[in-house]
DNA sequence: TTCTAGATTTCCT
DNA sequence: GGAAATCTAGAAC
């Protein structure tokens, strides 16, 4: 399991090691694998991306200024949760979003939390969108508010590490037209040649 | 394979 | 009121 060291660095070099390691979560013995293939940093106060932007604490994002490891589920267009890590101390307002994994087990469970039927009933566009966004790997492994303020260091939901050897692309963050100067912050990481990806660099 | 509208919570960026 | 760290179905090509 991760530590709280781990998460208690900088936001980008946290970010950047969060690829190739794998969340586990224990929903009542169903316990879901998947490896992080794709996250973004938001980096609090100075980030016009990030919902902390300029110290602005709300009853929302208030779950970034906790600390590290710290796990952070919002909703976005009234619809989709999107499961970040808190980083760095406590009321330093950061955090990794994770934007993609690749499922490791469970694949009729996690295809019928997204589209109501098993894995092998799915058709190749729905296999190949399993996880590849922020939105659907959420519903894929049955996540929503209610993990909005827990932490990662218990049985049911955590990190684990992994040696896989793999190669990193950085590109600009996806989804945030209105950030202005920091729309080309150079602040996503994904692996490379990895199919789960959501957006791949131009 | 690409486009569009519509889903609807939280905060006004 | 309007947009958001997004996704889907249905249509067109």
């Amino acid at each position: 399991m991760l530590n709280k060291e781990f998460f208690k660095r900088d936001t980008l070099i946290v970010a950047k090691d969060l690829l190739g390691k794998i969340i586990v979560k224990n929903d009542n013995g169903i316990i879901y694998k998947a490896k992080i293939v794709e996250t973004e940093a938001y980096l609090g106060v100075d980030d016009r991306a990030a919902h902390t932007f300029g110290d602005r604490k709300t009853e929302r994002n208030k779950i970034m200024y906790e600390d590290a490891g710290t796990v952070y589920v919002y909703q976005t267009y009234g619809i989709h949760f999107m499961l970040n890590f808190v980083t760095q101390d406590k009321n330093i307002p950061e955090a990794v979003l994770i934007r993609a994994i690749e499922p490791l087990n469970q694949f009729d469970k996690i295809s019928l939390n997204r589209f109501g039927k098993i894995y092998n009933e799915l058709t190749s566009y729905q296999k190949k969108n399993i996880t590849n966004g922020p939105g659907k790997l959420t519903k894929a492994l049955n996540i929503d508010k209610d993990l909005n303020g827990n932490n990662l260091f218990n049985q049911s939901f955590f990190v684990e590490d992994d040696n896989s050897i793999f190669n990193i692309i950085i590109d600009k963050r996806i989804g945030i037209d209105y950030a202005q100067e920091a729309i080309d912050f150079p602040y996503r990481f994904y692996i490379k040649d990895n199919s789960y990806v959501s957006v791949l660099k131009k």
